[in-house]
DNA sequence: GATCTTATTGTTACAATGTAACAGTAAGAT
DNA sequence: ATCTTACTGTTACATTGTAACAATAAGATC
Protein backbone atom coordinates (compact mmCIF):
# COMPACT_ATOMS: atom_id res chain seq x y z
CA UNK A 1 0.00 0.00 0.00
CA UNK A 2 1.11 3.54 -0.83
CA UNK A 3 1.67 5.69 2.12
CA UNK A 4 0.58 9.18 2.66
CA UNK A 5 -2.39 8.99 -0.03
CA UNK A 6 -5.29 9.50 2.21
CA UNK A 7 -7.62 9.01 -0.52
CA UNK A 8 -7.87 5.50 -2.13
CA UNK A 9 -6.93 6.19 -5.39
CA UNK A 10 -8.04 5.76 -9.05
CA UNK A 11 -6.00 3.90 -12.29
CA UNK A 12 -5.81 5.29 -15.63
CA UNK A 13 -8.64 3.29 -16.78
CA UNK A 14 -10.61 4.36 -14.23
CA UNK A 15 -10.38 7.35 -14.64
CA UNK A 16 -10.80 7.52 -18.14
CA UNK A 17 -13.89 6.07 -18.35
CA UNK A 18 -14.92 8.78 -15.46
CA UNK A 19 -13.60 11.95 -17.29
CA UNK A 20 -16.24 10.62 -19.72
CA UNK A 21 -19.58 9.76 -17.66
CA UNK A 22 -18.80 13.21 -15.95
CA UNK A 23 -19.38 15.39 -19.40
CA UNK A 24 -22.96 14.54 -18.95
CA UNK A 25 -24.53 12.05 -16.35
CA UNK A 26 -25.57 8.84 -17.33
CA UNK A 27 -24.38 6.42 -20.02
CA UNK A 28 -24.94 3.32 -21.34
CA UNK A 29 -21.82 1.08 -21.60
CA UNK A 30 -22.12 1.52 -25.49
CA UNK A 31 -21.72 5.52 -25.02
CA UNK A 32 -18.86 4.81 -23.15
CA UNK A 33 -17.44 2.56 -25.01
CA UNK A 34 -17.51 4.57 -28.74
CA UNK A 35 -15.87 7.79 -26.40
CA UNK A 36 -13.46 5.48 -25.29
CA UNK A 37 -12.02 4.16 -28.02
CA UNK A 38 -10.25 7.85 -29.09
CA UNK A 39 -8.33 6.88 -26.31
CA UNK A 40 -8.12 2.98 -25.78
CA UNK A 41 -8.27 0.50 -28.45
CA UNK A 42 -10.37 -1.78 -26.08
CA UNK A 43 -13.02 -3.91 -27.72
CA UNK A 44 -16.64 -3.32 -26.33
CA UNK A 45 -16.39 -6.36 -23.68
CA UNK A 46 -13.36 -4.39 -22.07
CA UNK A 47 -15.27 -1.48 -21.91
CA UNK A 48 -18.03 -3.42 -20.34
CA UNK A 49 -15.76 -5.30 -18.17
CA UNK A 50 -14.44 -2.33 -16.63
CA UNK A 51 -17.75 -0.34 -15.83
CA UNK A 52 -18.47 -3.24 -14.23
CA UNK A 53 -15.92 -3.36 -11.87
CA UNK A 54 -16.24 0.03 -11.26
CA UNK A 55 -20.21 -0.54 -10.56
CA UNK A 56 -18.69 -3.31 -7.46
CA UNK A 57 -16.07 -0.87 -6.55
CA UNK A 58 -18.62 1.83 -6.06
CA UNK A 59 -17.58 4.23 -8.39
CA UNK A 60 -20.57 3.93 -10.43
CA UNK A 61 -24.02 2.93 -10.07
CA UNK A 62 -26.62 1.55 -12.92
CA UNK A 63 -29.74 1.48 -13.07
CA UNK A 64 -31.69 -0.23 -15.85
CA UNK A 65 -33.64 2.74 -18.26
CA UNK A 66 -36.27 1.47 -21.33
CA UNK A 67 -34.21 -2.44 -21.11
CA UNK A 68 -31.19 -1.10 -20.59
CA UNK A 69 -28.20 -0.07 -18.04
CA UNK A 70 -26.78 3.53 -17.68
CA UNK A 71 -24.27 4.26 -14.76
CA UNK A 72 -23.91 7.52 -13.66
CA UNK A 73 -20.48 8.50 -11.39
CA UNK A 74 -20.94 8.24 -7.63
CA UNK A 75 -17.66 10.33 -7.05
CA UNK A 76 -17.50 13.93 -7.94
CA UNK A 77 -15.31 15.35 -10.38
CA UNK A 78 -13.10 17.30 -8.01
CA UNK A 79 -12.65 13.85 -5.84
CA UNK A 80 -12.04 12.18 -8.84
CA UNK A 81 -9.03 14.79 -9.66
CA UNK A 82 -8.02 14.64 -6.41
CA UNK A 83 -7.66 11.37 -6.11
CA UNK A 84 -6.40 10.20 -9.30
CA UNK A 85 -3.38 13.20 -9.23
CA UNK A 86 -2.17 12.73 -5.06
CA UNK A 87 0.56 10.64 -6.35
CA UNK A 88 1.50 12.63 -9.25
CA UNK A 89 1.58 15.80 -7.17
CA UNK A 90 3.90 14.44 -4.75
CA UNK A 91 6.01 12.66 -6.31
CA UNK A 92 6.42 13.60 -9.65
CA UNK A 93 6.17 17.64 -9.38
CA UNK A 94 6.77 17.57 -5.75
CA UNK A 95 5.38 20.51 -5.13
CA UNK A 96 2.81 21.57 -2.47
CA UNK A 97 -0.48 20.42 -3.13
CA UNK A 98 -1.42 24.70 -3.30
CA UNK A 99 0.73 25.21 -6.20
CA UNK A 100 -0.92 22.40 -8.34
CA UNK A 101 -4.14 23.69 -7.62
CA UNK A 102 -2.80 27.08 -8.77
CA UNK A 103 -1.93 25.02 -12.31
CA UNK A 104 -5.41 23.41 -12.44
CA UNK A 105 -6.72 26.87 -12.27
CA UNK A 106 -4.32 27.84 -15.55
CA UNK A 107 -5.95 24.90 -17.01
CA UNK A 108 -9.14 24.06 -18.71
CA UNK A 109 -9.76 20.72 -16.72
CA UNK A 110 -12.30 21.92 -14.40
CA UNK A 111 -14.19 25.03 -13.43
CA UNK A 112 -13.51 27.55 -10.72
CA UNK A 113 -16.13 25.92 -8.61
CA UNK A 114 -14.68 22.16 -8.66
CA UNK A 115 -11.08 24.08 -8.14
CA UNK A 116 -12.37 25.23 -5.07
CA UNK A 117 -13.30 21.68 -4.53
CA UNK A 118 -10.12 19.99 -5.62
CA UNK A 119 -8.52 23.00 -2.90
CA UNK A 120 -10.56 21.71 -0.34
CA UNK A 121 -9.68 18.33 -1.21
CA UNK A 122 -6.03 18.45 -1.60
CA UNK A 123 -4.86 21.56 0.40
CA UNK A 124 -7.24 21.35 3.54
CA UNK A 125 -7.58 18.04 4.19
CA UNK A 126 -4.01 16.78 3.07
CA UNK A 127 -2.09 19.12 4.69
CA UNK A 128 -4.02 18.31 8.46
CA UNK A 129 -3.57 14.19 7.43
CA UNK A 130 -0.09 15.13 6.74
CA UNK A 131 2.45 16.40 9.36
CA UNK A 132 1.79 19.88 9.78
CA UNK A 133 3.23 20.58 13.28
CA UNK B 1 -3.76 -0.07 -25.00
CA UNK B 2 -3.98 3.62 -24.72
CA UNK B 3 -3.64 6.08 -27.67
CA UNK B 4 -1.71 9.05 -28.31
CA UNK B 5 1.18 7.89 -26.11
CA UNK B 6 4.17 6.79 -28.07
CA UNK B 7 6.53 6.28 -25.41
CA UNK B 8 5.64 2.84 -23.17
CA UNK B 9 4.87 4.24 -19.64
CA UNK B 10 5.74 3.39 -16.41
CA UNK B 11 3.95 2.23 -13.09
CA UNK B 12 3.71 4.08 -9.96
CA UNK B 13 5.52 1.42 -8.20
CA UNK B 14 8.02 1.72 -11.16
CA UNK B 15 8.80 5.00 -10.98
CA UNK B 16 8.98 4.97 -7.34
CA UNK B 17 11.74 2.60 -7.50
CA UNK B 18 13.47 4.65 -10.47
CA UNK B 19 13.16 8.16 -8.23
CA UNK B 20 15.24 6.16 -5.31
CA UNK B 21 17.99 5.04 -8.26
CA UNK B 22 18.52 8.29 -9.98
CA UNK B 23 19.62 9.79 -6.66
CA UNK B 24 22.80 8.27 -7.15
CA UNK B 25 23.85 5.50 -10.06
CA UNK B 26 23.68 2.34 -7.96
CA UNK B 27 21.87 0.80 -5.47
CA UNK B 28 21.27 -3.01 -3.79
CA UNK B 29 18.19 -3.76 -3.41
CA UNK B 30 18.74 -3.38 0.39
CA UNK B 31 19.44 0.15 -0.29
CA UNK B 32 16.58 0.37 -2.55
CA UNK B 33 14.36 -1.36 -0.01
CA UNK B 34 15.18 0.75 2.73
CA UNK B 35 14.54 3.55 0.82
CA UNK B 36 11.14 2.83 -0.40
CA UNK B 37 9.56 1.84 2.98
CA UNK B 38 9.46 5.69 3.30
CA UNK B 39 6.51 5.78 0.76
CA UNK B 40 5.59 2.02 0.61
CA UNK B 41 4.96 -0.34 3.16
CA UNK B 42 6.62 -3.39 1.31
CA UNK B 43 8.43 -6.45 3.10
CA UNK B 44 12.14 -7.14 1.50
CA UNK B 45 11.08 -9.78 -1.40
CA UNK B 46 8.37 -6.99 -3.31
CA UNK B 47 10.94 -4.61 -3.49
CA UNK B 48 13.14 -7.14 -4.72
CA UNK B 49 10.51 -8.94 -7.39
CA UNK B 50 9.58 -5.42 -8.54
CA UNK B 51 13.31 -4.85 -9.43
CA UNK B 52 13.69 -8.04 -10.75
CA UNK B 53 11.15 -7.49 -13.44
CA UNK B 54 12.37 -4.29 -14.25
CA UNK B 55 15.20 -5.65 -14.87
CA UNK B 56 13.46 -8.78 -17.14
CA UNK B 57 12.22 -4.98 -18.75
CA UNK B 58 15.24 -3.21 -19.35
CA UNK B 59 14.40 -0.41 -16.85
CA UNK B 60 17.50 -1.64 -14.84
CA UNK B 61 20.66 -3.47 -15.45
CA UNK B 62 22.57 -5.17 -12.54
CA UNK B 63 26.07 -6.55 -12.19
CA UNK B 64 27.71 -8.34 -9.67
CA UNK B 65 29.45 -6.24 -7.04
CA UNK B 66 31.89 -8.10 -4.69
CA UNK B 67 29.41 -10.65 -3.88
CA UNK B 68 25.85 -8.63 -4.31
CA UNK B 69 24.31 -7.58 -7.09
CA UNK B 70 23.67 -3.27 -7.92
CA UNK B 71 21.68 -1.79 -9.83
CA UNK B 72 21.38 0.76 -12.40
CA UNK B 73 18.71 2.47 -14.43
CA UNK B 74 18.99 2.08 -18.07
CA UNK B 75 16.45 4.98 -18.57
CA UNK B 76 17.65 8.80 -17.66
CA UNK B 77 15.75 11.01 -15.49
CA UNK B 78 13.82 13.08 -17.69
CA UNK B 79 13.06 10.05 -19.93
CA UNK B 80 11.64 8.52 -17.36
CA UNK B 81 9.64 11.66 -16.40
CA UNK B 82 8.34 11.75 -19.71
CA UNK B 83 6.86 8.11 -19.64
CA UNK B 84 5.64 8.47 -16.19
CA UNK B 85 3.64 12.10 -17.01
CA UNK B 86 2.51 11.86 -20.50
CA UNK B 87 -0.45 10.28 -19.46
CA UNK B 88 -1.35 12.66 -16.68
CA UNK B 89 -0.62 15.67 -18.85
CA UNK B 90 -2.92 14.50 -22.10
CA UNK B 91 -6.00 13.33 -19.81
CA UNK B 92 -5.82 15.30 -16.53
CA UNK B 93 -4.69 19.01 -16.91
CA UNK B 94 -5.31 19.25 -20.57
CA UNK B 95 -2.57 21.50 -21.17
CA UNK B 96 -0.45 21.53 -23.98
CA UNK B 97 2.96 20.25 -23.10
CA UNK B 98 4.50 23.38 -23.21
CA UNK B 99 2.70 24.06 -19.93
CA UNK B 100 3.84 21.23 -18.31
CA UNK B 101 7.35 21.98 -19.04
CA UNK B 102 7.06 25.15 -17.95
CA UNK B 103 5.42 24.14 -14.11
CA UNK B 104 8.76 21.65 -14.30
CA UNK B 105 10.64 24.87 -14.14
CA UNK B 106 9.02 25.79 -11.77
CA UNK B 107 9.20 22.82 -8.98
CA UNK B 108 12.07 21.34 -7.36
CA UNK B 109 11.76 17.89 -9.76
CA UNK B 110 14.42 18.53 -12.23
CA UNK B 111 17.07 20.54 -12.83
CA UNK B 112 17.95 23.09 -15.70
CA UNK B 113 19.08 20.48 -18.34
CA UNK B 114 16.54 17.90 -17.46
CA UNK B 115 14.67 20.05 -17.83
CA UNK B 116 15.52 20.89 -21.31
CA UNK B 117 15.87 16.91 -22.19
CA UNK B 118 12.15 16.35 -20.84
CA UNK B 119 10.89 19.17 -23.15
CA UNK B 120 12.91 17.20 -26.36
CA UNK B 121 10.91 14.36 -25.30
CA UNK B 122 7.71 16.02 -24.74
CA UNK B 123 7.25 18.53 -26.61
CA UNK B 124 9.28 17.99 -29.73
CA UNK B 125 9.18 14.60 -30.56
CA UNK B 126 5.38 14.21 -29.00
CA UNK B 127 4.27 16.88 -31.36
CA UNK B 128 5.42 15.76 -34.27
CA UNK B 129 3.81 12.19 -33.35
CA UNK B 130 0.31 14.04 -32.54
CA UNK B 131 -1.53 15.19 -35.68
CA UNK B 132 0.15 18.61 -36.53
CA UNK B 133 -1.25 19.66 -39.39
C1' DG C 1 36.96 -26.44 10.10
C1' DA C 2 31.99 -27.63 11.25
C1' DT C 3 28.13 -25.22 12.55
C1' DC C 4 25.14 -21.25 13.39
C1' DT C 5 23.41 -16.83 11.90
C1' DT C 6 22.18 -13.44 8.90
C1' DA C 7 21.79 -11.32 4.41
C1' DT C 8 21.09 -12.06 -0.33
C1' DT C 9 19.12 -14.58 -4.21
C1' DG C 10 15.77 -17.58 -6.60
C1' DT C 11 11.24 -19.49 -7.04
C1' DT C 12 6.50 -19.63 -6.53
C1' DA C 13 1.88 -17.80 -5.43
C1' DC C 14 -2.18 -15.09 -5.08
C1' DA C 15 -5.14 -10.82 -5.63
C1' DA C 16 -6.21 -6.82 -8.48
C1' DT C 17 -6.16 -4.75 -12.96
C1' DG C 18 -5.97 -4.63 -18.09
C1' DT C 19 -7.73 -6.94 -21.90
C1' DA C 20 -10.81 -9.91 -24.26
C1' DA C 21 -13.57 -14.15 -25.89
C1' DC C 22 -17.79 -16.26 -25.87
C1' DA C 23 -22.49 -17.64 -24.59
C1' DG C 24 -27.17 -16.17 -23.29
C1' DT C 25 -31.10 -13.04 -23.93
C1' DA C 26 -34.08 -9.48 -25.62
C1' DA C 27 -36.13 -6.88 -29.36
C1' DG C 28 -36.80 -5.26 -33.84
C1' DA C 29 -36.72 -6.82 -38.90
C1' DT C 30 -38.27 -10.30 -42.39
C1' DA D 1 -41.30 -18.18 -36.43
C1' DT D 2 -36.81 -16.95 -37.54
C1' DC D 3 -32.88 -13.88 -38.27
C1' DT D 4 -30.07 -10.14 -36.81
C1' DT D 5 -28.20 -7.13 -33.85
C1' DA D 6 -27.39 -5.11 -29.45
C1' DC D 7 -26.95 -5.78 -24.74
C1' DT D 8 -25.82 -8.69 -20.64
C1' DG D 9 -23.41 -12.25 -17.98
C1' DT D 10 -19.62 -15.29 -17.34
C1' DT D 11 -15.12 -16.80 -17.85
C1' DA D 12 -10.19 -16.45 -19.00
C1' DC D 13 -5.53 -14.98 -19.48
C1' DA D 14 -1.48 -11.59 -19.04
C1' DT D 15 0.59 -8.09 -16.22
C1' DT D 16 1.30 -5.74 -11.94
C1' DG D 17 1.20 -5.36 -6.86
C1' DT D 18 2.28 -7.89 -2.96
C1' DA D 19 4.40 -11.49 -0.51
C1' DA D 20 5.90 -16.24 1.35
C1' DC D 21 9.35 -19.46 1.40
C1' DA D 22 13.43 -22.14 -0.01
C1' DA D 23 18.31 -22.08 -1.37
C1' DT D 24 22.73 -20.18 -1.04
C1' DA D 25 26.67 -17.34 0.44
C1' DA D 26 29.50 -15.19 3.97
C1' DG D 27 30.74 -14.03 8.61
C1' DA D 28 30.75 -15.26 13.39
C1' DT D 29 31.35 -18.89 16.88
C1' DC D 30 32.90 -23.04 19.06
Amino acid sequence: MVKNLPLPDLTKAEFDILRIIWKSGKHSVREVHDQITATHDWVYSTTKTMMDRMTRKQLLAREKFHGIFLYRPLISRPKGFARFIQFFADRVLELDYGEVVALFSRSQALDPEEIQELERLLVNDMEEYHDTS
